[in-house]
RNA sequence: GCUGCUGUGGCUCAGUCGGUAGAGCGUCACAUUGGUAAUGUGGAGGUCACGGGUCCGAUUCCCGUCAGCAGCUCCA
C-alpha cells in the first residue's frame, strides 16, 4: 500500500493500515481534519482502510494550525481534570488562544493548589491514553444530550447554532464536549503543557450574566518549548515597566495620592523632559507648528457644545456638580480640543493661514475606572504632546500624510518603529447613538483615512467601535511586554467640530469656509511612552535618553580633583554625569554602575590623571580603551547630539 | 466598576497555631585608598498599608477602606 503526503513523499505498507493508525504513526497525533484523507475525491473515515493509493493532507501537531488543535486538545482534557476534582463545575467554553488556551468553568475561585491538583489529574488522563471519538447529532437530540449531563452553557450554545446545523462532539470517554473540532485523535500526544493562573471572566463577556473562572494554561508539542516559553513569560516580567520603572527610581505611586496618578522621580523626569524638550522643538522648528498653553479645566459649557457632555460625561472628573451655593459647575479637561480651537478663532483666519498647526504640552484628565489603572500605561492624569490642525479640506491628504511622517519620525528616532501596527479605527455602526454624525459622514472621512494609508503606502487593520466619537482614526499601536495592545499613537479625522463652534476661514472668493480638523499626537503620552521605553530596552536606554549618561568611577580619592575636572568638562557640553566618590573599590563600582545600567562608566587613576585620558568602559562595548578628555566628551556629544542607538553584541 | 489574589524596614522576603518582629541586600559611620561585576567592622531604620470589631492582649482572627497584581468589562 503506498500513501502519498501532501508535501509529495510517499510511504510505503506491506500490508493495509487505517487512517487512524498511518495518520497517528506520521503526525504524532494529528487533528482529525488532516486525517481525513482523500480517497478518489470522497473523504475518508478515521477507520477506512485504504486499499489504494492516495493523497494525505496531513498536518502534524509542529505546524501552528496543529499546535492550535493540540492545545484545544489539552483544554479538554483540563476540563475533564476539573469534573473529576469538581463534579460540581459546570463547563463554559475552551478555545486555543494566542501561547495557550483557556477552559471556563463556573464553580468557586481556583487556588493555585487546585490547579497543581489539576494539573496532576491531567497527567493521568493523558496517561490513560483516551481516543477522541467524533460524534454528530441533531439540534434537538443534542439540548436533550448536554440537558441530561446538565451543562446549561452548552445547552445555550447549542440553542443559539441554527436549526439545520450539524452539531458535533467529541467523546474521549468520561468526557464529552461540544465542539466543532477538529482535535487530536488521542490524549497521549499532549506532552508538555502548564496552568497558568485563573481568574474570573463573565458568560459570553457579559457583566451581566453568570461569573465564570477561567484557567489560562498553555501546550506545546515538547517540553523544551513549553520551558522556553516559561522563559518567555519569566523575562517579560522582567522587563515590565512597572516593577523595572519602579526598580530603577523613574517613578512611583502612593497610597494616598490615589490609584492612576504615578509620581516620576528626578531620573523619570529628567528622561521625560528630554523626551519633550526634544518634541516641542522638533515640531515648532522644523514642522511648522504654533505652540499654546490653556486652562486644564474649563465650565461645563464649553464641554457642552464640544459633545463631550453627552458622549463622555463617566470619563471626566466634574468640579462643584452638586454645588448648592452658586458655584459654577466645572470639569477637569480629559481633551485639547475646544480650548484651542478658541485660540485659533481668536483672529478672523484667511485661508493663507491654514494649515494652522497648534501644539501643546498638555495635561489630560480621564477618570478611568478603578480596575483599569495600571502601571504608566492607563492613568488618570498624563501629559500629551497634543496639536490640533485647522485647515481646508483640499489640504487634507498632505497634512495628514506629514502627520503619519511625523510619528513614524519619532517613533524611528526612539527606536520603536518596529514594534507598531497601523489601525483604521471606525464608528460601529451597529451602536450609532454613540457617535456623531450619519453613515454618510462615516462613510466618508473613514474612506478618506483609507485612502491616505493605501497612498503612502502603509499596511492596516481596520476595526469597528474604536473611533472618537467625532470621527475616525488612524491608530498607532504597540504591544507590551505580556502581548497586551495599547495605542501610542492616534491621527484623526474630525470634519464635524468646526460647525460645533462656529469656526470658520475666509476663502479665496472673500466668503467664510468650513475648515477640517486633524487632532494627532505625535508621541503618545509621556507616561505610556516612557513605559514603552522601559520594556523595549530593558530598562538599557539609548545614552541620548538616560537620565544619567556618564559615571566617573575614581580608583581612590586622591584622584577625586581629577574626576572633577573630568566631571566639569562633560557637564559644560551638556552631559548628564556623576562622579562615585565612595571609597568603595572599583570593582564595586563597576557592579553597581552595570547594575544601574549606565552607558559609560569613566575609571579614572593615576595612569589617566598622568596622561589626561579617561578610560572608557560602555554598556555596548565593554572596555574601549583610553581616551582624551576631549576625545571622549566629542564622541558622547555626537553619540547624544544624533540621538544614536548604540547597542551591545548581544542585544542586535 | 466586577471577581480573585496580595500588602511585614528603601528592596527581596522570613516569622508570629494571638503575647507589639527577623535575615540578606541597600543606607549611614569608621577603618581601608584600591585598577575593570560585591573590602571589613559597627550603627540607624518597622504603630507589620489604614480604620473599626472580637479578645486581658491583634501585625496575626473578622469586617471595611486604600493601594498593588491578574483577569473581565471599559478605553472619546
Amino acid at each position: 500500500m503506498k500513501i502519498t503526503l501532501k508535501d509529495g513523499s510517499v510511504k510505503e505498507y506491506a500490508e493495509a493500515k487505517s487512517v487512524y493508525d498511518i495518520a497517528l504513526e506520521i503526525s504524532e497525533g494529528l487533528a482529525r481534519v488532516a486525517a481525513a484523507g482523500e480517497v478518489n475525491g470522497e473523504i475518508v473515515d478515521l477507520r477506512t482502510v485504504l486499499d489504494k493509493d492516495c493523497t494525505l493532507n496531513i498536518v502534524t501537531i509542529h505546524d501552528p494550525a496543529g499546535l492550535k488543535v493540540l492545545r484545544h486538545t489539552a483544554s479538554h482534557v483540563m476540563a475533564e481534570a476539573v469534573q473529576r476534582l469538581f463534579p460540581d463545575a459546570k463547563v463554559a467554553i475552551g478555545p486555543a488562544i494566542e501561547d495557550g488556551f483557556y477552559y471556563d468553568f463556573e464553580h468557586a475561585p481556583f487556588s493555585r493548589e487546585d490547579l497543581d491538583n489539576i494539573e496532576k489529574e491531567m497527567k493521568k488522563i493523558v496517561k490513560e491514553g483516551k481516543r477522541l471519538e467524533r460524534f454528530e447529532l441533531p439540534r434537538a437530540e443534542a439540548i436533550k444530550f448536554m440537558e441530561d449531563r446538565k451543562e446549561p452553557f452548552k445547552v445555550e450554545l447549542i440553542q443559539d447554532l441554527p436549526e439545520d446545523a450539524v452539531i458535533s462532539f467529541y467523546d474521549q470517554g468520561d468526557f464529552v464536549d461540544l465542539c466543532a473540532g477538529p482535535h487530536l485523535m488521542n490524549t497521549k500526544n499532549i506532552k508538555a503543557y502548564k496552568l497558568i493562573s485563573s481568574s474570573m471572566a463573565y458568560w459570553r463577556g457579559d457583566s451581566n450574566k453568570a461569573r465564570l473562572q477561567r484557567i489560562y494554561a498553555t501546550a506545546f508539542t515538547n517540553k523544551e518549548d513549553l520551558e522556553k516559553h516559561l522563559q518567555k513569560l519569566e523575562d517579560a516580567k522582567m522587563r515590565d515597566h512597572n516593577k523595572l520603572g519602579r526598580e530603577m527610581g523613574l517613578f512611583l505611586t502612593a497610597d494616598v495620592i490615589g490609584q492612576g496618578l504615578p509620581l516620576f522621580t528626578p531620573k523619570g523626569t529628567k528622561m521625560i523632559m528630554k523626551l519633550q524638550r526634544w518634541i516641542e522643538d522638533l515640531e515648532d522648528r522644523e514642522w511648522g507648528y504654533v505652540r499654546t498653553r490653556t486652562p486644564l479645566m474649563a465650565k461645563s459649557d464649553l464641554y457642552k457644545i464640544s459633545g463631550h457632555w453627552d458622549h463622555y460625561m463617566d470619563g471626566m472628573f466634574v468640579l462643584n456638580k452638586d454645588a448648592e451655593d452658586g458655584k459654577e459647575v466645572m470639569a477637569l479637561r480629559p481633551m485639547t480640543c475646544p480650548f484651542q480651537y478658541y485660540v485659533y478663532m481668536n483672529e478672523q483666519k484667511s485661508y493663507r493661514d491654514l494649515p494652522y498647526r497648534m501644539s501643546e504640552t498638555s495635561t489630560l484628565f480621564r477618570n478611568e475606572d478603578s480596575g483599569e489603572m495600571h502601571g504608566l500605561t492607563r492613568v488618570r492624569q498624563f501629559t500629551i504632546t497634543e496639536a490640533h490642525i485647522i485647515l481646508t479640506p483640499e489640504q487634507a491628504e498632505e497634512e495628514l500624510t506629514r502627520c503619519v511622517d511625523l510619528a513614524h519620525h519619532v517613533m524611528k528616532t526612539l527606536g520603536l518603529e518596529g514594534d507598531v501596527s497601523y489601525r483604521l479605527s471606525k464608528w460601529d455602526p451597529e451602536n450609532k447613538a454613540k457617535y456623531e454624525g450619519d453613515e454618510e459622514y462615516w462613510n466618508s472621512t473613514q474612506q478618506y483615512l483609507r485612502d491616505v494609508m493605501n497612498k503612502n503606502g502603509i499596511s492596516f487593520t481596520e476595526e469597528d467601535g474604536e473611533a472618537a466619537f467625532y470621527g475616525p482614526k488612524i491608530d498607532i499601536q504597540a504591544k507590551n511586554v505580556y502581548g497586551k495592545e495599547d495605542t501610542m499613537v492616534t491621527i484623526q479625522l474630525d470634519c464635524s467640530s468646526a460647525t460645533k463652534f462656529g469656526m470658520y476661514y475666509i476663502d479665496e472668493q472673500g466668503n467664510k469656509a468650513l475648515p477640517w480638523i486633524i487632532h494627532r499626537t505625535s508621541m503618545g503620552c509621556y507616561e505610556r511612552t516612557l513605559a514603552w521605553l522601559i520594556e523595549h530596552y530593558a530598562g538599557k536606554f539609548p545614552t541620548w535618553l538616560c537620565p544619567e549618561q556618564v559615571r566617573i568611577l575614581p580608583i581612590s580619592e586622591k584622584f577625586a580633583d581629577y574626576a572633577e575636572k573630568v566631571r566639569k568638562a562633560l557637564y559644560d557640553a551638556g552631559v548628564d554625569v556623576t562622579v562615585d566618590t565612595r571609597s568603595e573599590k572599583i570593582g564595586y563600582k563597576i557592579r553597581e554602575a552595570t547594575m544601574d545600567k549606565l552607558p559609560y562608566m569613566l575609571i579614572v587613576g593615576a595612569e589617566e590623571e598622568e596622561k589626561g585620558v579617561v578610560s572608557v568602559r560602555s554598556r555596548f562595548a565593554g572596555d574601549e580603551g583610553a581616551k582624551s578628555i576631549e576625545e571622549f566628551v566629542a564622541q558622547i556629544t555626537e553619540e547624544i547630539r544624533t540621538k544614536a542607538i548604540r547597542k551591545a553584541a548581544d542585544e542586535q
